[in-house]
RNA sequence: GCCGAGGUAGCUCAGCUGGUUAGAGCGCAUGAUUCAUAAUCAUGAGGUCGGCGGUUCAAGCCCGCCUCUCGGUACCA
């Protein structure tokens, strides 16, 4: 590996339209915080930027949903965002925004670099176009009938309710939801990355030069470029965003993934005039923490965008987690299923660490991993107080009690010191190989063993019944575990911040530095410590009842939500209806379409003939049980054809809230043929 | 369907290029102990390493097939 003089650390930018909850500190902002502070005390040059994300179309689909302008939406959460990592701790050198004005010229900047060097391909292409509200409508501003689910509000990109992703061209009856009016086609034109020039570096940089990247994160670039990788359009037809710095592209703005990551860079300038030696100078490493649905940008596109200016430096390493679940179900802000960092913080108060503790503990570092209340009850109580705090305590009271808080001078060191005094060292190897790793997990986990450390030194030495006979010898003792406290002070500190820095304070320390740690003698005898307070508190089960029936809560809301049908579609004449002509009928074969999930192949007795109809309703229904049964089926639809196959016509079903679904049929049977209306 | 990541003790996870009786923490049981937030310390019970087959003197680790979970992708008239 190369030996970097200096190390720039860039975290995620959270997408600004909402409040951060535990699943992005786990994910990014811990790790990154623990690796940053761990560089820091040993002395490292190590800058940790962060910002907000605040482009975009969802901010703006928000902000005209609230009634307020898109910088009004931003300002609220960039404030929430950034005081949840400020009082989490998450150690910034800034954290910056994308709606300042260094960032729109850094992006433009960025992107005329580019356009100069023709890195881009123009391309025209259809998109729908609001003609009373005179602009082009993103596809979140498109809502209309799902082709698929036919339920209706379905957005210009996703169906919310079965879940596909759209495009805005294939939605049934769209309309606009600035103006209400219909859209109309018009052709306009954007820039796009052309991601393919790109790939034979990519495969080389990735598949040949960083074998070492976490297997999840490797696979999944191996998986893109295997896919094959297409042009990506750089603009949009937006008013909210950096615009395009290019005659000709009035009413257009930088696609938000473009702009994005390049706040990195617009923080970083911010922050120092030096900037560019962290953004280009070789010898610094660049690190990316970021979410598993982050790699694909991080790896890939933005090397290319990189690699495209010249003269940038790429991505060392990019260490990305997985997701953490909550309680088992998947985190969701639409849902409000997660934990919010704001709220955390009014019902623990003064708990920052236990949840840096949990979550790092329980990091999805390797796969999706879940995070339960119980468990984080059982962390705090039978790891953190039990442990930690009760080792501290021990530790000082004794000495308070022994020798009013003055660290005594040892005698000779037995054997079994001796070995307990080599052994802080080894758990501070440990723990700092595991860092080097991102392997925070086990990094956090080497830092407890110091602390069983000191909990076993003292059950076996047994300082409170020496003391009657043996005086002398308790000052070694009570000196030996004061070492192992210290070392604790100094080791914690990536991890646990805040309690490190009370038991610094305490133990009246002073600045530390990791050199110090693993030292045998990191106080000296005669030095004097403060009174002892506990580092951390027990959590009561009728804590975490409460935090449980809170989501409990949430599900009620969810549910009740679920019930409520949606609202009525448009009203049609009745010869529109009748332009439909839909038939029982009864299938007579049914088979799996080869190489799919959803689709089986039909053959349905219509009374009128027997014709082919390909449904996605595999997923529901086994073929076999099928047969025989009398289905709806509407017959005059236009053919189409579905994996090679023509499908002619449609079954006619119900979909429950769960999105499962159930056949329309008639009560008792009937004639096949027969005219439903 | 295809691609990727996973499936190891009740729970959360380690297991390097295949090599002696498969590990840790929590939980559980028993014992010791009382300086400490009834905390701690020791010992122990728990595993056909998702399933089947193969390669090998030897497989949790390699190969094939199957199965389950998560993500990506195709498909949903």
């Amino acid at each position: 590996m190369t030996n970097f003089k200096r190390t720039l650390v860039t975290t995620a930018l959270p997408y600004a339209n909402g409040p951060v909850h535990i699943g992005h500190l786990a994910g990014v902002y811990v790790p990154a915080d623990i690796y940053v502070r761990y560089l820091r005390l040993k002395g490292e040059d190590v800058l940790l930027i962060g910002g907000s994300d605040e482009h975009g179309v969802p901010i703006t689909l928000k902000a005209r949903n609230e009634g307020v302008t898109p910088q009004d939406i931003v300002d609220k959460y960039h404030g929430i965002i950034k005081k949840s990592f400020e009082d989490f701790g998450i150690s910034f050198d800034i954290y910056s925004r994308t709606s300042n004005e260094t960032h729109f010229e850094t992006a433009s900047g960025f992107f005329k670099t580019l356009y100069d060097k023709g890195e881009f391909i123009e391309k025209e292409s259809e998109q729908y176009y609001d003609e009373e509200a005179g602009q082009f409508l993103a596809d979140r501003y498109i809502t209309g009938t799902c082709p698929h689910c036919h339920k209706e509000g379905a957005y210009g990109d996703q169906c919310e309710s079965c879940g596909t992703s759209l495009n805005a061209t294939d939605l049934i009856q769209p309309k606009s939801t600035i103006s209400g009016s219909i859209p109309v086609r018009k052709a306009t034109k954007h820039w796009y990355l052309p991601l393919d020039k790109h790939e034979s570096f990519l495969r080389q940089w990735i598949l040949e030069d960083h074998k070492e990247w976490k297997s999840n994160v490797y696979g999944q670039c191996k998986s893109w470029i295997d896919l094959g990788l297409q042009p990506r359009a750089v603009s949009r037809d937006l008013n909210w965003g950096v615009p395009v710095p290019v005659e000709g592209a009035e009413g257009k703005v930088l696609y938000v993934w473009f702009d994005a990551p390049i706040g990195y860079i617009s923080a970083t300038r911010e922050l120092t005039p030096d900037w560019e030696k962290y953004w280009k100078d070789p010898e610094t490493r660049l690190l990316h923490f970021i979410g598993k649905d982050n790699i694909v940008f991080h790896c890939i596109v933005f090397p290319s965008m990189l690699k495209a200016e010249g003269s940038y430096n790429l991505p060392d390493n990019v260490p990305a987690n997985e997701f953490l679940n909550l309680e088992g179900d998947k985190i969701s802000t639409s849902r409000n299923w997660a934990v919010w960092l704001h709220e955390y913080l009014t019902e623990f108060k003064d708990k920052q660490d236990v949840l840096r503790y949990v979550l790092t503990a329980n990091a999805p570092e390797t796969k999706d991993n879940d995070f339960t209340w119980k468990d984080f009850q059982a962390r705090n109580n039978n790891e953190l107080v039990a442990i930690l705090g009760n080792f501290v305590n021990r530790s000082l009271v004794l000495t308070q009690k022994y020798y009013e808080g003055v660290v005594p001078t040892p005698g000779p060191f037995d054997t079994f010191d001796t070995e307990t005094l080599n052994s802080i060292g080894t758990f501070v190897d440990k723990t700092e190989e595991a860092l080097k790793n991102f392997k925070f997990r086990e990094a956090i986990k080497e830092a407890m063993n110091l602390a069983r450390l000191g909990n076993k030194y003292l059950a076996d030495t047994e300082p409170w019944k020496l003391i009657k006979t043996d005086a002398e010898r308790v000052k070694t003792i009570m000196y030996i575990s004061l070492q192992i406290t210290a070392n604790l002070a100094i080791l914690m500190e990536p991890f646990l911040p805040f309690s490190a820095q009370k038991l610094r304070t305490m133990l009246n320390m002073g600045q530390v530095d990791w050199q110090q740690c693993g030292q045998k003698e990191v106080l000296k005898p005669g030095h004097t410590i403060h009174e002892a307070s506990l580092l951390f508190q027990k959590i009561e089960d009728a804590e975490i009842q409460e935090q449980l029936d809170k989501l409990q809560q949430s599900k009620k809301d969810n549910q009740a939500a679920a019930k409520t049908a949606t609202p009525a579609k448009e009203n049609i004449t009745f010869d529109e209806f009748t332009k439909m002509d839909i038939r029982t009928g009864t299938i007579l074969e049914a088979e799996k379409v080869a190489k799919t999930k959803k689709l089986l192949q039909l053959k349905i007795d219509t009374g009128m003939d027997q014709r082919t109809v390909v449904s996605g309703i595999a997923e529901f229904f086994q073929p076999e049980d099928l047969i025989g049964r009398q289905v709806s089926i509407m017959v005059n639809l236009a053919p189409r054809k579905i994996k090679g196959i023509e499908s002619q016509g449609m079954i006619l079903m119900a979909e429950d809230a769960d999105g499962k679904l159930v056949f329309v049929s008639p009560a008792s049977p009937v004639k096949n043929g027969s005219e439903i209306k």
